[in-house]
RNA sequence: CUGGGCGUAGCG
């Protein structure tokens, strides 16, 4: 059993869901004793994979089967319920578990300051963490990194700004996640230079920089109209030896069409071609709308009937 | 170090 969970696993960290899945069905039809393990294992995957229906099923199997879900099965759960959005279920099972006097531990925490987070009810989340540093569970980044996620997602700067200091003045030490966030923070509300300022930390710091990190900040240049600095990190990126990826070239292509070099954005979606990524809608749109920008209205028309003929529906 | 919470998606 373990060589199978260790299996899902690796499905899992691939994001394979429909072969997790399958591969788990196969392995009830065999006749394997399914364990805890495997049940959160198979939840937590399918619920990256953004099927929490499949997720549910899982669990419905496992009550089925007569397991009896642990801690960790259930701090998944809640997550589960909270992106089907029954956050009601999410803070139930919660609930229901503190009545029979157990002690959630630091992950469990960090999971409800998702769900109530997510549910946008920060204050609550805040207080989970207050909570926390009361029992002595020392809040870690991943719980400032969760709350400032979603602060950064409803384009709460400032909120994400205030957890970002509360943060560090607790003496915790943001990770690359948390300064990913925060520069992706700040792109979003246009501050360039404090982007810039957390990116050349993360140098310093030596942190590890990934692709995440220039799609960041390629997103806000394409936004920001900075063309210059936009080449500038694409070129970075490359001698980093790191991967562009489908949101690095859709960024590139809106960082030219914006400003209306339309030849140099069809470059890119010429590389996108080569590369194998696919051309959707986003791609297209971004050149049609330079076209009309430009004033280029046939070119327009047949970006727009290139679309079609590429399998892409106008939305 | 067999499993659970965090970053680039979403009104372009």
């Amino acid at each position: 059993i373990v060589v199978y969970n260790v299996l899902l696993g690796t499905m899992r960290a691939g994001r394979q869901w429909k072969v997790a899945d399958e591969f788990a069905m196969e392995m009830v039809k065999e006749g394997v004793q399914l364990d805890n393990y495997t049940f959160s294992t198979l939840i937590s995957c399918a619920l990256q994979c953004k099927a929490p229906r499949d997720a549910l099923a899982w669990f419905d199997r496992m009550a089925a089967a007569g397991i009896v879900p642990d801690e960790v099965t259930y701090s998944t759960m809640t997550l589960v319920y909270s992106r089907l959005g029954r956050f009601d279920e999410a803070v139930e099972l919660y609930e229901n578990l503190r009545l029979t006097g157990w002690k959630p531990d630091r992950v469990t925490y960090g999971s409800m300051v998702n769900v109530y987070a997510r549910a946008g009810k920060y204050q609550k989340a805040s207080a989970l963490i207050k909570e926390m540093r009361d029992l002595g569970l020392k809040p870690d980044a991943v719980v400032y990194n969760t709350l400032i996620k979603f602060f950064a997602r409803e384009g709460k700067t400032g909120q994400a700004k205030r957890v970002f200091k509360e943060m560090e003045s607790y003496g915790i030490k943001a990770s690359e996640f948390t300064l990913s966030l925060m520069i992706d923070v700040h792109g979003r509300s246009g501050n360039v230079a404090e982007a810039f300022s957390l990116f050349e930390r993360m140098k310093e710091e030596k942190l590890p920089l990934d692709t995440a990190v220039y799609n960041s900040l390629l997103k806000m240049c394409g936004e920001e109209r900075k063309v210059a600095e936009g080449e500038r990190l694409i070129t970075e990126l490359l001698e980093r030896g790191l991967k562009p990826d489908e949101m690095t070239y859709k960024s590139l292509v809106n960082l030219y069409a914006k400003e209306g070099r339309i030849d140099e954005a069809v470059k890119v979606m010429q590389e996108m071609i080569e590369v194998g990524c696919p051309i959707d809608v986003v791609v297209y749109s971004c050149l049609i709308k330079a076209c009309g920008a430009t004033k280029q209205f046939e070119r327009a028309e047949k970006f727009f009937e290139e679309m079609l003929v590429s399998g892409n529906r106008a939305d």
